[in-house]
DNA sequence: AGAAGTTTTGAAACCCCTTTCTATATATCG
DNA sequence: CGATATATAGAAAGGGGTTTCAAAACTTCT
């Protein structure tokens, strides 16, 4: 027995279970959303006749009917990134808990479909639209990608996790400026004080902000800043860690310890490491960020900055939903905050180093 | 200009086109899908206040009476792991160049959640269902689960990447075994005899194909069969990997050579490897499966079976749309041809061992 | 020019549910 | 017990498209 298929073929719809329950079509609507009181006679029966036929509303019409089609837009840079998978698989988990379903979009890069995907969703009339990573990440917003998440806002709330100026998106970010500062002081605390960031792109809101806490922490402690420590021009991925960490080498520095801007860049920053001869964290200490699984399964096991991805996620879609539902108290800012998971990648600075 | 606000607020409908145009709606839809002939006067009329309010047609509506969603269904164990997060890519692409989206749902290894998921995609209308791993790629079928797909295959096709008896399921699926024998080859050109099989679990189609043609490629060679290179009761990620090489390397064996089910697993393998004071590939050669990023980043750079992703998820996407559309002549079973790519963890057999 | 055939167009039905508005049935009260 | 208040149920009007069917507008041909 499917819902799909009446007897004809044709799909059963409520006017077949109102006509074999006796009772009018409105009330097995009535019955169906629970909006409304139904006489519990007539209720049992409905409920019958809908069980008999294993009966499932129609989604398109109800969406039609309600004006709203319980789907929520995540457009993200790349789902192959674990920091994106991290976070695609606790929205839709929250989404699911909620009734509502998630339709992923992946730019990879593209600028230009980042765009056209945005608006793709937009045109698809999801309910809320998510968005993570890319433009809206940015330290400097893209004006014209703002003026066209500023036009589909009219009509379909747009969460972000970074900033878009010219906007009233709502955010829900991490506090990246704790998060660095969580990681300075465990490096104070064992004596690090030749510190190296590498990886990520000062262009991102995020990395920006992590940056300009890394000098104040140097500064705050009476240490030097030594841009040559600090890795430019890089990205997010295993060969941006790779690349700058032997370029710091190249240059004949020699921190004791490094801080790669994400996971995925801490394991090519390892690979330089062990490269050059060194050991981790008998020589170098390293710190990345995101705790991935990749954290977990480094060797050494990699201390990381955790984000409580399962918070994270649900903080989004919930800011998402009420926003759908027009709720007019939904905070415009919601911070996360990081914790610090200490593992075998963090030593003491050694003796005379 | 928003397609959803009208003056009063409302929504821009094909009525109002339809009015400015000085149409009928009937002629607006027929502009729309361009399933019909317009005169070219009325047409551009009608495409210019098209234009003008920046109309697009409500995708619910168009969904309704057209009596199907443009939406894919994913059902997968977990977008976490690279090789289904690559497949989502590839599906997600090429979906999208039909005009298709995807809803993405995980149900992370729960096999209650499984089920759930998969009825919720049904009840959803998706047009079709792609389950990737799962009980669809299991050794043996789980009878409830195929009577569940068989039900929801009365009205909407499901494609599949392993078996599922007791079904209809159309199948785009690896050549597990061809892909093995391109492992068995290279490692025999390489001059290895002790080969040992990490990580995996045999109730899993892809892993007992696997496994059978290893032994086969073996007595092949008139090679010994050690059950003791043959890693058991393992899964496929880091910590799989790492725990059977460790079991092995503790019965005092010493392969010259091993095969992890995947990267993952060969990243866990690698751990091992190295803690027990070996050296990729100068003792060991390693080889992975799913060419994902990990192959490349792994250091020494895995040599790894690539299944081109592109297609594959092409594959998918095709068959189901095609099932959708009421094409009878797919073909049931697709397979894809895999490659092997040679890199730094492959190494000859060195004398004596 | 008029008959016959071919296109183009519009009216209206349809896809399937929700919801408002009204009518009926029941409960409450003086 | 009749009058008013309250529950419950149904009819019908959306929600916004597509499509069938029949009428209207052109072509073509004799």
């Amino acid at each position: 027995m499917q819902s799909k298929k009446g007897s004809e073929g044709r799909a059963i719809t409520i006017y077949d279970i109102a006509r074999e329950a006796g009772v009018s079509p409105a009330t097995v609507s009535r019955v169906l959303t629970n909006r409304a009181k139904v006489s519990s006679a007539k209720k049992d029966e409905v409920l019958k006749v809908i069980e008999k036929y294993n009966f499932r509303p129609n989604t398109l019409a109800k969406g039609l009917a309600e004006t709203r089609s319980k789907t929520i837009g995540v457009l993200m840079a790349d789902v192959r990134n674990p920091y994106y998978a991290s976070m695609f698989v606790s929205c839709e988990m929250a989404a699911r808990t909620e009734g509502y379903s998630v339709i992923l979009y992946n730019f990879l890069g593209d600028v230009k479909l980042e765009e056209e995907l945005l608006e793709r969703l937009f045109e698809q009339r999801v309910d809320a639209i998510i968005l993570l990573g890319g433009h809206a990440d940015e330290l400097v917003s893209n004006t014209e990608y703002a003026e066209a998440v500023n036009n589909i806002m009219a009509t379909t709330p747009v969460v972000i996790t970074g900033k878009l100026d010219g906007t009233q998106c709502n955010t829900v970010r991490i506090n990246s400026v704790k998060s660095m500062e969580l990681v300075m002081e465990h490096l104070f605390s064992l004596k690090h004080e030749k510190i190296a960031v590498v990886g990520g792109r000062m262009d991102v809101l995020s990395t920006y902000e992590k940056i300009l806490k890394y000098k104040q922490c140097l500064k705050g402690r009476g240490l030097p800043v030594d841009p040559e420590l600090i890795g430019d021009g890089g990205g997010y991925d295993f060969n941006s860690g790779y690349r700058q960490m032997n370029e710091i080498f190249e240059k004949g520095l020699k921190p004791t310890a490094v801080i790669a801007i994400n996971d995925f860049a801490a394991w090519g920053v390892m690979r330089s490491i062990h490269e050059h001869g060194f050991e981790i964290p008998k020589d170098i200490t390293l710190i990345g960020y995101d705790d991935t699984y990749m954290a977990e399964a480094a060797d050494p096991k990699l201390t990381s900055v955790n984000y409580n991805y399962e918070e994270y996620g649900k903080a989004l879609v919930r800011t998402a939903i009420r926003l759908v539902e027009g709720d007019e108290t939904v905070p415009r800012v919601h911070m996360i905050e990081p914790s610090l998971v200490v593992r075998d990648s963090s030593g003491m600075r050694r003796e005379g180093e």
